[in-house]
DNA sequence: CTAACAATCCGAGGCAGTCCTCGGTTTCGT
DNA sequence: ACGAAACCGAGGACTGCCTCGGATTGTTAG
């Protein structure tokens, strides 16, 4: 590849991050080429569709939430680690527009996205399954409720985004049993 | 008004809530009117905007909030009283889209939306504060806390309409405090 | 009953935003 | 300096908003 193309390609990739924070992940692909500073066309060159570049913006963000899940398992206590888990999670989406939309569904998954999506979804499992074998959390807590949740939380994102740690900490104060 | 002028206009103000289901508030009026089998013209003719048309449609359906807040204040147990208020609104909201949109805060306030929404703000209040000083609720939830929960069921309503029911009893359980 | 007027209805079409492609032009690398 | 790679804006297609001028229909007075 030339020079300027890697030049314009990294332009490209790093533009969306800025413009998504105010609009959301739907902004027109024509504000994004010319936040790049960069014509319309080249952005397709390099780009077919929107869901390309997506889904070179995407990954980067979304391995972080490994990190989360890194920390959660070696956390002792298994409540800790799991009600760290949601909170790391919200507040690594509240930092980023881009990792926050992406979560709640609003990115057409391409494999590499499916495959970190459920590699992170794998391990949320676990981090449930570890509490509730602990007795700490209520073993009625199914995966449907933790999409539910990150369904919620993530609109609350969006619209006030003072408010989700609060939510949050009703949830888990209604999903923490008295044994843990 | 002409007689045709009211059917239609009725054809009008009816059509809405069909369409709303399936795709939210913001369908295109061309197929409003189609589906309220006018032209689309007519549908001007009657609302000079999209705005003009939603504040003939809401405020009915916002105001059928009065009688859950009724329900509530005439319910003995102040805890009862609270999650049986939260319980109605948004299975109300479960069952009509208009109004689940309408307080998500989807819809261009008119004045008197803006009023019914405010009586029915000030009831909430209130039963907040019956259910808090009965010691039933905890003290530290607020009006923003009202809020946010409903952003947040409103959207677990629009993409998974079964799990809100269980998200809303985790909340309720959090917000419980031993003493109700 | 009918004619005539006014109220109402209506689809075509102009405008705006966004998507995406085409053909020519510029720039990089050798 | 030459060829290939990459760049670029103009513009066609589509969708949704809204308006215009003419056609239609309800109403009423004679």
């Amino acid at each position: 590849m030339r020079a300027d193309a890697v030049r314009n390609r990294a332009k490209l990739v790093a533009a969306p991050a800025e413009l998504f924070g105010a609009r959301g992940l739907d902004v027109p692909l024509e504000h994004v080429a010319e936040r790049a500073g960069v014509g319309i066309a080249t952005l397709y060159a390099h780009f077919p569709g929107r869901a390309d570049l997506l889904n070179a913006v995407v990954p980067d963000r979304l391995a972080r939430t490994d990190h989360l899940v890194e920390r959660a398992l070696s956390t002792e206590d298994p409540w800790a680690a799991f009600a760290g888990f949601l909170e790391g999670l919200f507040a690594m989406q509240a930092d980023d527009p881009v990792l926050r939309d992406a979560l709640a569904n609003r990115v057409a998954l391409s494999d590499e996205i499916a495959e970190i999506c459920h590699r992170c979804h794998r391990a949320s499992l676990a981090i449930v399954a570890r509490a509730q074998d602990a007795g700490a959390l209520r073993p009625d807590f199914g995966p449907a409720d933790l999409a539910a949740l990150t369904t919620a939380v993530s609109q609350v994102l969006r619209e006030a985004p003072d408010s989700w740690r609060r939510l949050l900490g009703y949830v888990l104060d209604g999903l923490r049993t008295g044994d843990g």
